[in-house]
DNA sequence: CTCCCTT
């Protein structure tokens, strides 16, 4: 199932960067251990207001031609330099001078991702490249490249022993197959196109309550089809009601927004939208950080029906007035717990506060995600309508108990001897290795490169590009051990990952259930080994063990005895979050349960999947 | 605290 949303290879990779990146674990190594000192993106993001509220776009426009880009770039690459200060400070000022104006430019001056080899920028950049605004490679517009990738072997069956949960009032009927979906001829074809022959689960009850014009909180694995579950009936609808055929605008103002946490997500989700919009007048466009916004913006104006986005370009994008929200009839939240956390909840008040944008009564909110802590759940229902449905639906026994959970005690040190022992053994497996810090992970890809295991990194501070021929290397198999932040974490899917590494564990239960999602998958076993330190991992210790029976998983005697002596006092110690598939509006009863003797997941149906 | 999120 893992094929389902695959994001397509191709797309990710150019033909011009093959070059620059070819020998990628290599490339890479000279450029991993860089002094990094961090980029001004995380001070000057979560500290205050951004350019878009102001929507006066001369202070944006006058930053980014000044001082910013650099300043952001001197950042990224210039170690050490005083970077810290975030973009506009005028400490970056000084990193700009270093390559002369040259290359800042706007965004029509942009330089393909071929350029990057230049020579001389090469030789003077020497661990301090400039900033060249990044415009991914132009995706195919074709037919046989847009449906690329979809003669994977689905196992179907499989679906059919998955438990599904609906709660709320009313809930339409289930459809069994997609003739029942009443999608028109295009959308069909598409669909044929794309290999799925009936529906899943989360789009034969998904389905029908969008097209319903229901909001629905829905609890699915990515892979299980839930893309496809939104974008068929949403694009159905916009079709049904003849949206205007887009066409060109100095102000577009799509239908549907769908917005995701990280930029490899969200242009996964994109691929999607491009495969069942095919032939019809529906335009999806996908807008994110890291790349031109010129680029970006010329693409919108061409025509926008549904734009996804991670949530600061779109806001940049709303806030320039190249986006408009008035005619927003959907609204679509993936990865929707990640979504409201702490990290992206004022990006989407903001989101749901823009000019124009129709009130939660009069649109339709849709989440999914495969994680749904309760007071996330709570939190939502600032942006659904009171009677959402509530869509739970799992693999009894299935995906979880594919994945082999192991752990393993190391302390802080001794881990990276360990890890590569790990590869030696494995071999050439795809292994994706997650650890908690961006620095960490240039320092294990550097460690593992020398170790001349074929290595690649994927991690917030990385160029975008970067980004993406380090999920092309390691989706081809060039570099099978891929070191990641919790970037890689969510929704991304790779078909074939036989590994998933804990090197550093994930400091909440949720995180390391989407991490082991990453393996297992469609019907093949996966191997999650975790580096469980004692020091520092003892919070998680309870969770973990709830997760392991669940999954009918073999406890190791010295986790249970942690998670024992780590819990305190009996009941003192109560999830502070809980990672079921269950819809916190019923009974509310596990408030009350946690702190009696009661595990950490309630007692529902939906025992299995939290993908 | 770290991660991810515009310029």
């Amino acid at each position: 199932m893992d094929d389902w949303e695959g994001m397509e290879t191709t797309a990710l990779t150019s033909p011009a960067s093959e070059g620059t990146h070819g020998d990628s674990w290599n490339n890479d190594l000279s450029k991993f251990g860089r002094g990094r000192a961090g980029r001004g993106f995380k001070t000057s993001f979560s500290g205050r207001g951004r350019g878009f509220d102001g929507t006066d776009r001369s202070e944006l426009d006058g930053g980014d031609d000044g001082v910013c880009e650099n300043g952001f770039m001197g950042g990224s690459r210039g170690g050490g330099r005083g970077s810290r200060g975030g973009f506009r400070s005028g400490g970056d000022q000084g990193a700009r001078g270093d390559f002369g104006g040259g290359y800042r430019g706007k965004d029509e001056e942009v330089f393909a991702q071929g350029e990057d080899k230049d020579p001389q920028r090469k030789g003077e950049s020497e661990g301090e490249r400039p900033k060249v605004t990044y415009i991914p490679p132009t995706l195919p517009e074709d037919e046989e490249s847009i449906f690329a990738h979809y003669e994977k072997g689905i196992n179907f069956d499989k679906y059919d022993d998955i438990m599904v949960d609906v709660s709320g009032i009313n809930p339409p009927h289930a459809i069994m197959t997609f003739e029942e979906a009443a999608l028109c001829e295009s959308l069909r074809r598409n669909v044929s196109k794309t290999g799925y022959v009936k529906p899943t689960p989360v789009q034969k009850h998904g389905i029908p309550i969008i097209t319903a014009g229901r909001d629905l909180m829905a609890c699915a694995q990515t892979g299980s089809g839930k893309t496809a579950a939104f974008l068929l009936p949403i694009l159905q609808q916009l079709m049904a009601d003849g949206v205007a055929a887009s066409s060109f605008s100095e102000l577009q103002e799509p239908e549907a927004i769908i917005v995701a946490p990280t930029r490899e997500l969200i242009h996964q989700i994109y691929q999607e939208a491009r495969k069942f919009a095919f032939g019809t007048c529906v335009r999806p466009v996908v807008v994110y950080g890291g790349v031109s916004t010129g680029h970006q913006i010329r693409d919108i104006l061409r025509g926008c029906n549904v734009l996804c986005g991670t949530p600061g370009r779109l806001l940049d994008m709303i806030g320039r007035g190249k986006v408009g929200c008035s005619k927003l009839r959907y609204l679509v939240l993936d990865e929707a717990d990640r979504m409201l956390d702490m990290g992206f909840e004022p990006d989407m008040r903001r989101l749901v506060a823009s000019p124009g944008i129709p009130s939660k009564e009069n649109r339709q909110t849709l989440m999914f995600s495969a994680t749904y802590p309760e007071d996330i759940q709570r939190m939502a229902a600032d942006f659904l309508k009171t009677d959402y449905l509530f869509l739970a639906v799992g693999v009894v026994g299935g995906a979880c108990s594919d994945v082999e959970q192991t752990f393993v005690q190391v302390t802080k040190f001794a881990k990276r001897e360990k890890l590569l022992d790990l590869l030696q053994t494995t071999g050439t497996e795809r292994t994706l290795v997650f650890v908690e810090t961006k620095r960490q992970a240039d320092f294990i890809a550097t460690y593992l490169c020398q170790e001349k295991v074929r290595t690649t990194s994927i991690h917030g501070d990385r160029e975008q590009q970067e980004r993406e021929q380090a999920l092309a290397d390691f989706r081809s198999g060039k570099c099978p051990v891929l070191v990641a932040t919790s970037v890689a974490a969510r929704g991304l899917d790779i078909p074939d990952v036989n590994h998933v590494v804990n090197f550093d564990l994930p400091h909440n239960i949720d995180e390391y259930v989407h991490r082991i999602g990453r393996t297992g998958r469609c019907g093949n076993i996966g191997r999650a080994v975790s580096f469980y330190d004692p020091d520092a991992d003892g919070q998680l210790s309870r969770s973990l063990l709830t997760v392991l029976s669940k999954a009918q998983q073999e406890v190791p005697s010295w986790l249970e005895e942690s998670a024992f002596s780590c819990s305190g006092a009996a009941g003192f110690n109560p999830p502070r979050k809980s990672f079921a598939a269950t819809d916190s509006r019923k009974g509310g009863s596990f408030h009350d349960n946690s702190t009696s003797s009661q595990p950490a997941v309630p007692q529902t149906a939906d025992e299995e999947e939290w993908e």
